[in-house]
DNA sequence: CAATAATGATTCACAATATGAATGATTCAA
DNA sequence: TTGAATCATTCATATTGTGAATCATTATTG
């Protein structure tokens, strides 16, 4: 006879990404904390640092978030000195926000923090499967929309 | 040279993953949302069919929710005819939930949607690094707490 | 056995998160 | 130059989740 039960719906990698998803980015959420910062303040401030200094709508749209969120979240990190945020002089309407070295320390804190978390992911995995593990999320991640850890 | 930028934070497997994984369950809420589901009664279904009747103490403790949230899952698939909501003649304290025909053709229906998002996800990929997906993801599911799709 | 503690389900008040609409400033297009 | 569009911001609102309080029931224990 063949399997009864084939794990149903738990067994998706739909699901199981899910779950394992959300239990990451509440752990790091949790690790990030003391730093004074939620995984979507990390979100922008990687942001900034990988793709340059941004105006709000901009952050918004590559995040995927509303515009009216990006300003609570501006706000936070420029209260915590991360980020200056200046009007644009060619365009008065934007809003340009830029790392500070304050800012590139936390997102260097945030990122110890995460391959932490890493190096427990993969503690007992295969080298070869972590490796393909990379190669799949690289393919995996030019899917439909872009969303930045919540 | 070495790469200037190691793609701060981004580079992490842990950011990847919680990504990904608000990504794919914000697109698998989308498509059960004609069947009157959310993510989670979907897994509180799953978690009925896979390990059979349980109190909502139970299912809550497995789910990682607080029970009071439990209530009203159990409300909405109960509303829907898709579970039975009972007194144990044991411990009159406890209600079980099992699973009806209807709960069973309602999971049928997530995990069809779910395995469709999977081979949208596996299109462009190597046959040999999703089996290693599989198998790094049945590794690291063991990780820490448990917490069902959200 | 009686009194007290613990457990399960439920309701409720509350916090956190995100959205979209409205507003005001500025820029673009006709 | 007038009207439409864009950006940042605030505000009202929806959603989601938690923990405290309550009530019924069961366990403990003096």
């Amino acid at each position: 006879m063949s399997k009864q039960s084939p794990a149903e719906l738990t067994g998706t990698l739909a699901f199981q990404i899910g779950v394992l998803g959300t239990t990451i980015t509440d752990l790091f959420a949790a690790r990030i904390a003391p730093l004074g910062l939620k995984p979507k303040h990390a979100g922008l401030l990687a942001l900034l640092a990988n793709q340059g200094a941004r105006s709000q709508a901009e952050a918004a749209e590559a995040m995927g978030v509303a515009p009216s969120l990006l300003v609570g979240l501006a706000d936070r990190l420029q209260d915590l000195g991360a980020l200056t945020r200046e009007r644009d002089p060619g365009d008065r309407r934007r809003q340009v926000l830029a790392l500070t070295a304050d800012g590139t320390a936390l997102l260097k804190s945030c990122n110890r923090i995460a391959e932490a978390i890493d190096t427990d992911l993969t503690a007992d995995l295969d080298p070869a499967d972590a490796a393909a593990l990379r190669r799949a999320l690289a393919a995996m991640t030019g899917f439909e929309p872009r969303r930045v850890l919540s």
